[in-house]
DNA sequence: AAGTGGTCTAGACCACAAA
DNA sequence: TTGTGGTCTAGACCACTTG
């Protein structure tokens, strides 16, 4: 009995050889399982896999083929920023910046798609790994979902808290690079217009605006993973 | 007849609207079934869906709870960077600046673990998005997989000519922030210092590197994706 | 040892797109 | 109309891990 991931690893050899070239339709499902010895569904189960991760193009009646310019796709762990400190085997340190009720400038309303100009929380915040800068917290929170009452930042990150209390909410995530302005030199202790990575990310639960924030890294700082 | 995907939404709205806290352990597959009123195997497939995208941690034995800490995944997209620049309706140009063989830095060699340091294949070109520069393609490419016969990069980038004649390979990616230095400041005609957003992309063909590219992207670009 | 998720199978029907 | 992938089902067995 052969696992749908021997089959789709079968598979992909043969398209990594050039067995099965780019471009060129494959056999029917029905037919590779009885080739490769197994039920359908499984058959079934391997292709698709490889399917979504790009390799193959699936169409009801028009049959599979290989992916003649294959998108390959990255994935990025987007961790909290504590975890994130200590998988270096960093020690992790947080220090609350500012914690205030402010109208929001005009972009971040369109980011969170407020129409009105209502005040919201605005959180600055550092995070140091080893005592050395680490990143810059910069984020504008709706006081619905965190009522400076309920959830203090004092010790715990914003970005944790969030975590913990909001989970599995969905959004929008854009990587870019940024020079260092007045407050990110005297934060990070860096250069005046150093090159800084950046991430910002805005969440919405079901439609509600959450929360947008800016996470600018220290200099030097890279966003790896594998292929 | 329930689709699984309708079952996973069920399942994740449970999971969002806090009827299944994070932390806690869920109901086994087989009881969700009946409750659901789907077969296990249904079940499974939604259950399995939202744990590839960390909304559960699921064990043999010991059950399936929704994620406390739960780690986000950001799927990105790494396109042909023609294709990248038609998708914003914009017209695709490219200019080929250098080609030929050199010994490269060490730094490139440990990329791509070649112990001896033979001579690479070094292509540097530019590309841009109706007539403006958009990116730097600063490329060590081993000879052994674009002999300089065959693969012709001066109408072809050799970022496309990849991705038709070795597709398929594995590798590292890496995105950070760099300024721009004199031959960028030639290149894409930013200011001297200016913050630039880079990918770094090593890949290897079972084992054999083939290629070690940093792209370099002109001022105020954004990498972006949904959650 | 026992309970949970992981997977396989065979057969069936459906949905979509090409002919 | 027809052929392909997409999915559901019921039952079975396996593999891992916890107690």
């Amino acid at each position: 009995m052969k696992s749908w991931q021997t089959v789709r690893a079968e598979a992909l050899a043969r398209i990594r050889s050039g067995a099965w070239p780019p471009g060129e339709t494959i056999p029917r499902e029905a037919d590779l399982a009885e080739e490769f010895g197994c039920a359908r569904a499984t058959m079934n189960r391997a292709m698709q896999s490889l399917a979504d991760e790009g390799y193959l193009d699936r169409r009801r009646k028009g049959g599979t083929r290989v992916a003649a310019m294959p998108v390959r796709k990255a994935v990025f762990e987007i961790p909290v920023i504590r975890q994130q400190v200590e998988q270096r085997r960093s020690t992790h340190a947080y220090r609350l910046v500012t914690d205030r009720l402010t109208t929001p400038p005009e972009a971040v309303c369109a980011a969170l798609k407020f129409g009105s100009r209502m005040q919201l929380r605005r959180v600055t915040a550092l995070h140091l790994a080893d005592g050395k800068p680490f990143c810059v917290e910069d984020r504008w929170l709706n006081p619905a979902f965190a009522p400076p009452g309920e959830a203090d930042f004092a010790e715990v990150s914003a970005n944790e808290w969030l975590v913990r209390h909001v989970t599995y909410s969905t959004g929008t995530l854009a990587f870019y690079a940024r020079p260092a302005n007045a407050a990110l030199v005297r934060l990070l202790k860096c250069a005046h217009g150093a090159s800084l990575f950046a991430i910002d990310r805005t969440t919405f639960d079901a439609g509600t605006p959450i929360t947008s924030v800016t996470l600018t890294y220290a200099p030097g700082y890279r966003m790896e993973t594998l292929m």
